[in-house]
RNA sequence: CGAGGUGUGGCGCAGUUGGCAGCGCGCGUGGUUUGGGACCAUGAGGCCGCAGGUUCAAGUCCUGUCACCUCGACCA
């Protein structure tokens, strides 16, 4: 690790200012930029090809499960947000007005869209009236505005990019199965394309969705054991179908109101993918989403040979499938080492002439910096067997990190103390009272992430007040 | 929104009692190099965040303003 270190001075060690790491990967690794548009970022080309990989391994999974993509307007009047009145009191402190065209003032201020719920509502008061319009499994690829304070890149900005999906059902027992089913979609989406493993769960009534009647989560653990809320899933019932008067006409001849649901994940995922699997040489990246999954680096290109095989294997290992890069610019190789572990390329293959004698070349796995020879004529079989083994390791490194932070206490000191001492989650029994919830908040600045599915309180009690629990709850500080 | 910090070539910084705007990295060109961030030579690049003011003279002093960063309260 010592002879490592000396050679990237660049960034900030992991474990000595977390933050600023984190901050170091997004710029050295070249995912975005500051823009001078306050808490705005720019994605750089990597870090948009990232966005691109993670767009596509989502959207895959939302047509196989009959969903399709619409696009609703950037902008919701005022008198439409305000329609349902849980959803604009939960949204009004952040979102943003615009009040001009041009030089003259609008007769009514129109919002950046925050979310697209009023608009999807809108919408299908339209275009649904009987039950064989049903159901709309709707989804939108588009950035929305939310008015923050303190933005950090990827994390919280002021826009960002997300889909928001949108579904319009019959009955509640078909919205409620469509919310599970999505977090079911990103509980799988998370795990096998970026390697991380997810807490799921459904939300306590203080932390969900403004407008929803009940909302799921995944939760992942970041490496310094605060919680990353990485997807929703929210059931929103029939209230907003009665503020909008969404209802159609069922097989019996009544008029019923809709129900609807709604879920997103968002460029934040990046953030995750970064405080996950980030080392002190800089990104990992699972080879699902990685841009470049295997990087060529030729040794002594001017020798006889050695650029001409460089290519033979660009072009073997792009016909097996894989995103390959040939790095042939005339940079040092060792400089070119650290470029493309920063930027979290899963695997170098070096080649020189050395390794031509001997009809073989060099493979680096990022995660663990293990090389393995490879014969010439083995690449493309050989290479698909490392990028596999390599996420299979991503995936159980990130598992067993956060099962072991994850602690059982059945008292309040012992949370205290605990959350303290022990960055990671607690699991803890709890009445279900807000009050109690407000208690850990305000003694730990930790909250509830989510209520454990299936979890047992048989014989437990409140870790606050002592009274009979109703729930196993996982609770953790969270960005 | 509170508290702090920073604005000087692309990036990181220095700039003393006010007196020629500098250094490192990067960048261009030529050459030698190439198995963990090479070396030599030679170039280019600045309205010192912005606006006022004090002064013979302002990167430096004063006033104002803007932007960004970090940490806290609220949020994907």
């Amino acid at each position: 690790m010592s002879k490592i270190e000396k050679f990237v001075e660049s960034i900030t060690p992991r474990d000595e200012d977390f933050a600023r790491w984190y901050t170091d990967i997004c710029l050295g690794a070249e995912l975005c930029s500051y823009s001078n548009v306050r808490g705005c970022i720019i994605l750089r080309p990597y870090g948009y090809a990232i966005w691109e990989l993670i767009t596509a391994e989502l959207d895959r999974r939302f047509k196989d499960t009959g969903h399709e993509n619409v696009m609703m307007p950037l902008f919701i009047p005022e008198s439409m947000l305000q329609k349902e009145k849980d959803h604009v009191e939960g949204f009004a402190p952040e979102v943003a007005w615009v009040t001009h065209g041009g030089d003259e003032r609008l007769t009514e201020r129109l919002c950046v869209r925050p979310t697209s719920e009023v608009l999807f509502c809108d919408h299908f008061a339209d275009i649904i009236q009987s039950w064989r319009d049903l159901p709309k499994l709707y989804n939108q690829w588009v950035s929305v505005v939310r008015w923050e304070k303190t933005t950090r890149p990827f994390l919280r900005t002021r826009e960002f990019f997300w889909q928001e999906g949108h579904t319009a059902h019959a009955t509640e027992e078909d919205a409620m199965e469509e919310t599970l089913l999505m977090l079911d979609v990103y509980e799988e989406f998370y795990r096998e394309a970026l390697a991380i493993p997810v807490l799921r769960g459904l939300k306590s009534e203080s932390e969900k969705f403004a407008g929803a009647v009940k909302t799921y989560t995944v939760e992942a653990m970041m490496h310094d054991g605060k919680a990353l809320q990485s997807g929703t899933s929210h059931y929103l019932g029939d209230g907003f179908a009665k503020a909008f008067n969404i209802q159609y006409t069922d097989k019996d001849n009544q008029l019923r109101h809709i129900h609807q649901t709604s879920w997103g994940v968002s460029s934040r995922s990046i953030g995750g993918l970064i405080m996950v699997h980030g080392d002190d040489e800089g990104l990992v990246l699972p080879p699902a989403v990685a841009p470049i999954q295997v990087v060529i680096i030729p040794i002594a290109t001017h020798k006889e040979g050695v650029l001409e095989e460089a290519m033979k294997l660009k072009d073997s290992l792009k016909a097996a499938g894989l995103r390959v890069f040939l790095d042939d610019s005339d940079r040092m190789p060792g400089w070119k080492f650290s470029e493309y572990e920063m930027k979290g390329v899963p695997i170098r293959l070096e080649i020189g002439p050395r390794d031509i004698a001997n009809n073989q070349c060099v493979a680096m796995s990022r995660d663990n910096r293990e090389k393995t020879i490879v014969p010439l004529e083995d690449v493309a079989k050989e290479i698909p067997v490392l990028l596999e083994a390599l996420h299979a390791r991503m995936l159980g490194r990130a598992e067993t990190f956060m099962k072991e932070r994850i602690y059982d206490v059945d008292n309040l000191e012992d949370f205290v103390k605990t959350m303290e001492e022990n960055p990671g989650f607690i699991r803890a029994a709890w009445c279900g009272s807000a009050d109690c919830e407000a208690k850990i908040k305000e003694l730990t600045t930790a909250t509830s992430r989510c209520l454990e599915e299936d979890g047992d309180t048989d014989g437990s009690v409140c870790v606050v007040c002592g009274e009979r629990a109703q729930h196993s709850v996982f609770w953790g500080k969270a960005y």
